[in-house]
DNA sequence: TGCGGAAGTG
DNA sequence: CACTTCCGCA
């Protein structure tokens, strides 16, 4: 038997929202996707809960530290239903995300990663205005990410609507 | 601690 | 494709 490990999961609901839909899945292949590493790191950020596992570096926006590189370990290999994932695995595929351009590492500083906010949501869902709904409710979510996300964004896509659309629709190989 | 090659998985 | 597993190297 597998206790608590369902195939997909979807936040449980009740008062507040988790995360929107859209960061769930990719575009293509609608429904049923495995969850993505980042997603699942973001999940546990959000949560007040894992406040002492990992959290976001004040000062250093998008910069988070993983105070406990076991048990976020742990709960990754729960989720994904790999129970002899660890923290030499985990960082392996955190290691992946840096040539993707989805997180670096802040050298020096211990267990410490940055997301590269920016160059994550524009490439993988271009379909989103900067000024409507999903994006917004985001960034009222994470506030932390509007600062990271309109700086360098829109001094690339401030000009006009084909600037916009060109950086947009510029889809590297993520 | 952190890195990245290499092979393997579903 | 997005990791997982394993490992030698620094």
């Amino acid at each position: 038997m597998k206790a608590g490990c369902s195939i997909v999961e979807k936040p449980e609901g009740g008062g507040g929202y988790q995360f929107p839909d859209w960061a769930y899945k990719t575009e293509s292949s609608p429904g049923s996707r495995q969850i993505q590493l980042w997603h699942f790191i973001l999940e546990l950020l959000q949560k007040d809960e894992f406040r002492h596992v990992i959290a976001w570096q004040q000062g250093e926006y998008g910069e988070f530290v993983i105070k406990d590189p076991d048990e976020v370990a742990r709960l990754w290999g729960r989720r994904k239903c790999k129970p002899q994932m660890n923290y030499d695995k985990l960082s392996r595929a955190l290691r992946y995300y840096y040539n993707k351009r989805i997180l670096h590492k802040t050298k020096g500083k211990r267990f410490t990663y940055k997301f590269n906010f920016n160059k994550l949501v524009m490439p993988n869902y271009p379909f989103i205005n900067i000024r409507s709904s999903a994006v917004n409710l985001f960034l009222q979510t994470f506030p932390i990410f509007y600062e990271t996300t309109s700086s360098p964004l829109s001094s690339e896509c401030h000009q006009n609507h084909s600037t916009l659309d060109r950086v947009c629709s510029e889809r590297p190989s993520l």
